[in-house]
RNA sequence: GUGAGUGUAGCUCAGUUGGCAGAGCACCAGGUUGUGGCCCUGGUGGCCGUGGGUUCAAGUCCCAUCACUCACCCCA
């Protein structure tokens, strides 16, 4: 070795990147695994678009451009183009959409696993490189495309084991409506959705006061306020403090914005939606209808989800979505209606630990050939290809040492269920002792049998 | 970008009013030359995040800086 002069490197890793084990690892793809078995039950396809792109076209709102990571070469001046890397996987859909469009059969079903990337600063929960899982269907505006999202995102974590869970469901265009009605201009909307999403957490006082422009004592500089009428905001109240169940919440909703067009479209899609979830028997209060969630990515327009842990609802959502009618229209002049959920499969996978959800999924081999001494290795490499041949998992130990106690401690410590242990006498008699490695047993068998024994404690 | 907290062995962390750099776990060797875990004995491993200052003396006090963590914003 010749680098023993070098100073060393700190082994870091940036704030908000992560390393998997092979553990972690093996419960991530277990949720990757169930996932997708759902999601190909409601015939999703699977699609992967580019995770580079140029930045222009990421490029959408204020708020996400300045999350995007940039891609630079090393002589930034040959760039013509800025790139970019993926904030979401929902923006490459709807270009690449609109570049293909004539080779899809719509409604268009896909479902797309793939990382993406924001700079932010990390927290629990929250990455600057992340996996999220997408469903999307494209070219419907009917509501039962929404419907349809929702059944996926409650079979989804249904499968995944959550039992705690609920589905907060709204609709933009009924939150349009009461801003309408209220007389705000389209400046103020954006400013009164942000305030109304904080309602869980900061409360209803703390937020009639922002939408009355009061001083909050609230830390930092709130910036977003309004200055809305005593009356306006009995309003906003009433809309708050519906009753608990869905169908009466929405009746409610409708005699106060019944004046208004788009709030009515809002209200029929939402009674829509719930008519055909009714029709599959999921439980009502699994999906609540919450006038409070309004989600910010600047594209959605209609009906919006989000899914929250009911034991850890400060890890915020782990599986949201909504309709974008108009994303597709950036890349093409032909409309393109869609909506989608997109699963955060770092950030569930978070809560599920925490909650201690998750199983230990085990990866573990179920042979290892213990060659006795060196001139064995070379035995074990066969014994060990044979028994592979028949799919069973055999390891042979890669070590310096070929003695027992090397590799029956490799065997014990990589969680290996038997040793098959090998020495001159057993290869003498073409025998070898198979070691149970959780018990201690010890049986000798001809080496000719070990697959008839492995079939045989499989289970 | 804002606020708070934390940086000491590979990991988790102790370290008192400033006075020899510590523990547990992990790793290696031995107790056992054909038997892992449990136990016992010994060992490897550190510029105390970095730079400056105060002091006879700094892991400890002061200043700066960087990094990480949590929270805000926003979001999966």
């Amino acid at each position: 070795m010749s680098y023993s002069n070098h100073k060393l490197l700190k082994s870091r890793l940036p704030g908000g990147f992560r390393d998997f084990l092979p553990d972690e690892f093996a419960q991530r793809q277990w949720m990757l695994d169930t996932a997708v078995k759902v999601y190909q039950s409601f015939g999703f396809k699977p699609l992967q678009t580019s995770s580079v792109e140029y930045f222009e076209t990421l490029a959408g709102g204020d708020e996400t451009s300045k999350q995007i990571y940039r891609v630079f070469n090393q002589e930034p001046d040959l760039s013509v183009e800025s790139l970019a890397l993926r904030f979401d996987l929902t923006v490459s859909l709807a270009r690449m959409m609109a570049a293909n469009r004539n080779l899809f059969t719509l409604p268009f079903k896909r479902y797309q696993i793939g990382e993406v990337w924001r700079g932010e600063r990390q927290q629990r929960g929250r990455f600057r490189q992340f996996l999220q899982f997408d469903a999307d269907i494209v070219g419907t505006e009917h509501p039962s495309a929404d419907a349809e999202i929702l059944l996926l995102m409650y079979t989804t974590m249904q499968a995944l084991g959550v039992e705690n869970f609920i589905i907060k469901l709204n609709n933009r265009k009924i939150l349009n409506g009461l801003a309408l009605k209220l007389g705000m201009n389209p400046d103020e909307i954006n400013t009164f959705l942000r305030i109304l999403d904080k309602l869980e957490k900061i409360g209803w006082e703390e937020v009639k006061k922002l939408l009355k422009g009061d001083d909050t004592g609230l830390t930092d500089e709130v910036q977003d306020k309004l200055s809305l009428s005593a009356e306006s905001i009995n309003t906003v109240e009433e809309l708050i403090n519906l009753p608990p169940d869905n169908s009466e919440r929405l009746d409610e909703i409708f005699h106060l914005i019944q004046d208004v067009e788009i709030g009515r479209e809002g209200v029929g899609e939402i009674e829509i939606i719930f008519a055909l979830l009714d029709e599959t028997g999921v439980p009502e209060d699994r999906i609540s209808l919450d006038l409070s969630l309004a989600r910010g990515l600047d594209y959605y327009t209609g009906p919006v989800f989000e899914t929250i842990l009911t034991d850890l609802p400060s890890l915020g959502g782990v599986m949201s979505g909504g309709r974008y009618d108009d994303l597709v229209e950036r890349f093409s002049k032909e409309s393109l209606p869609a909506t989608g959920v997109s699963l955060g499969v770092d950030r569930l996978l978070v809560g599920l630990q925490e909650l201690g959800l998750l199983k230990a999924e085990q990866s573990a081999s179920d042979f290892l050939i213990v060659g006795l001494g060196e001139e064995m290795r070379g035995i074990a490499f066969k014994v060990a290809h044979e028994l592979r041949r028949r799919n069973i998992k055999t390891e042979v130990f890669l070590g310096d040492k070929m003695g027992m106690k090397q590799q029956l401690k490799y065997a014990d410590k990589s969680g290996i269920k038997y040793a098959v242990i090998i020495g001159s006498d057993e290869w003498a008699k073409q025998t070898a002792s198979v070691k149970n490695m959780k018990n201690g047993e010890q049986i000798e068998i001809p080496i000719s049998k070990l697959e008839e024994f492995y079939l045989k404690i499989r289970d």
